[in-house]
DNA sequence: GTCTATAACGTGATAGAC
DNA sequence: GTCTATCACGTTATAGAC
C-alpha cells in the first residue's frame, strides 16, 4: 500500500476512530494504530503528541463530519420523518459494523478521559440533539411524526435509546438494535425505513 | 481500618465493581484495587488469578444481586408501574453516583473483553429484560401501564433508553437522565415516582 | 491468606538522526 | 515527515517465603 504525503494525519484519525468505536478509548494504543498503518509508533506521536490530543482531534472530526452530513441531509430530506430516518441510518451502519456511538464511549469511560475531550463530546451531544430536535419539530409540523412531550426531552430520549440500542445489539445480535429502532418509530408514529411498508407496534 | 478474615474477596469485588462502573473495564488495574483496600497487588491475584476471572466474577455477582433484588421487589411491589419504577430507582442511584450500568460498560468495551464475561453479560441482559417484561405485562393487566407494541420489544426499548440516559447524563448532568426517565413514563402512560403527583409529557 | 520480590510485557512519550 | 532507539512507568501475572 503506497501512501501519499499529507494523508498520514487523516489516516491516523481514521484508524483511531475505528478502534475507538470498536474497543473503546482505553482499548487501543499508539502501537495498534502504527501497525495498522504500517508506520512507526513515533510517527503517530509526531502528529498527535499525547493521546489526549488524538482523542480531542477525533471528537472534533466527528463533529465536523456530522456538521457536513447534517447540511447534506437537510438539503435532500424534505420531511421530518425522512430526516430522523437518515439519523437512524447513521447508527444502523454503526450497528452493522458492530461499532457503538462515539458518545457512548465517552459516556462510559468519562471519568478517566482528558477534560478537553469531554467538553468536545458535550458539544457533539448538543450538535446531535439539535439535529434531532429540528427533525422532530419539522415532522410534527408536516404531519410525518406525532408524539407527546417537549422537543428537547423527546430528542434526548431518541438519542439515549439509539445509543443504548447499539450497545445492547453487541450482546444480543444486530436484530436487537433494529428492534429498538422499530420501538422508536412506533413511539413517534413513524412509518418504516422503506417508506410506509412497515407499521411498527 | 481493621479487616476481618474472609471479607477480602468480597471487598475486592466491591471495589472492582465501583471502578468498573466509573472508569470502565480497561480503566482500572489490580493496583487501583489493592491501593483502595490497603492490600498488595498479589493479594488480588490470589483471589482472582487473571483479570478475566475478576471480570467474570463481577458480572456473576451483578446477576446474583439482581436476582435477590428481583425477588424482594416482586414481593413488595404489587403493580406493574411500581415494579418498573423500582427498576428506574436502581438506575437513578447509579446516576446520582455518576456511574453507568455494567451492561453499558460491556457493550462499549465488548471487543476487547474475555468471552466468558460477554456470555455472562448476555445472561444478565436476559435477566433484566425478563424482569422488565414481567413488570410491563403486569402493568398492562392491572391498568397502571398502557403502551403499544410487543412486550420484548418494549422491554428492550426501556433498557436501551435507561442505559443511554445514564451515559448521556454524565455529559449533560444528572438532570439529563431524569429527563429520559420522564420520557419513558410518558410513553408508558405511567405516573411519576411520587405516585401520581407528576404527569409527564 | 497474605506477603516480598520480580518477571515479562505493553504503554505513552521523548531525543535526535535522516 | 518519518525514522531508530530508547526511556520511565504501569500493567498483568508468577514464584516462593511466611
Amino acid at each position: 500500500m503506497v501512501r501519499r504525503r499529507g494523508d498520514t494525519r487523516r489516516d491516523i484519525l481514521s484508524a483511531a476512530e475505528h478502534l475507538f468505536q470498536v474497543k473503546g478509548f482505553n482499548g487501543f494504543s499508539y502501537q495498534h494504530i502504527a501497525q495498522e498503518l504500517g508506520v512507526r509508533n513515533a510517527a503517530v506521536h509526531y502528529h498527535f503528541p499525547s493521546k489526549g490530543d488524538l482523542g480531542l482531534a477525533m471528537i472534533s472530526r466527528f463533529r465536523e463530519d456530522f456538521g457536513w452530513w447534517r447540511v447534506q441531509q437537510e438539503a435532500r430530506s424534505t420531511t421530518g420523518s425522512q430526516r430522523l430516518e437518515a439519523f437512524f441510518g447513521l447508527d444502523r451502519r454503526y450497528s452493522e459494523q458492530r461499532k457503538v456511538c462515539p458518545l457512548g464511549v465517552v459516556g462510559v469511560e468519562f471519568a478517566g478521559m482528558p477534560p478537553e475531550m469531554c467538553r468536545e463530546a458535550h458539544a457533539l451531544v448538543d450538535d446531535v440533539l439539535s439535529y434531532i430536535e429540528d427533525a422532530l419539530a419539522l415532522g410534527r409540523e408536516d404531519g410525518t411524526l406525532s408524539f407527546d412531550g417537549e422537543l428537547p426531552a423527546v430528542a434526548l430520549h431518541v438519542l439515549a435509546a439509539t445509543q443504548g440500542g447499539l450497545q445492547l445489539g453487541r450482546l444480543q445480535g444486530p436484530r436487537g438494535f433494529d428492534t429498538v429502532l422499530d420501538g422508536l418509530r412506533s413511539v413517534l408514529r413513524m412509518a418504516g425505513p422503506a417508506d410506509g411498508a412497515r407499521v411498527a407496534g
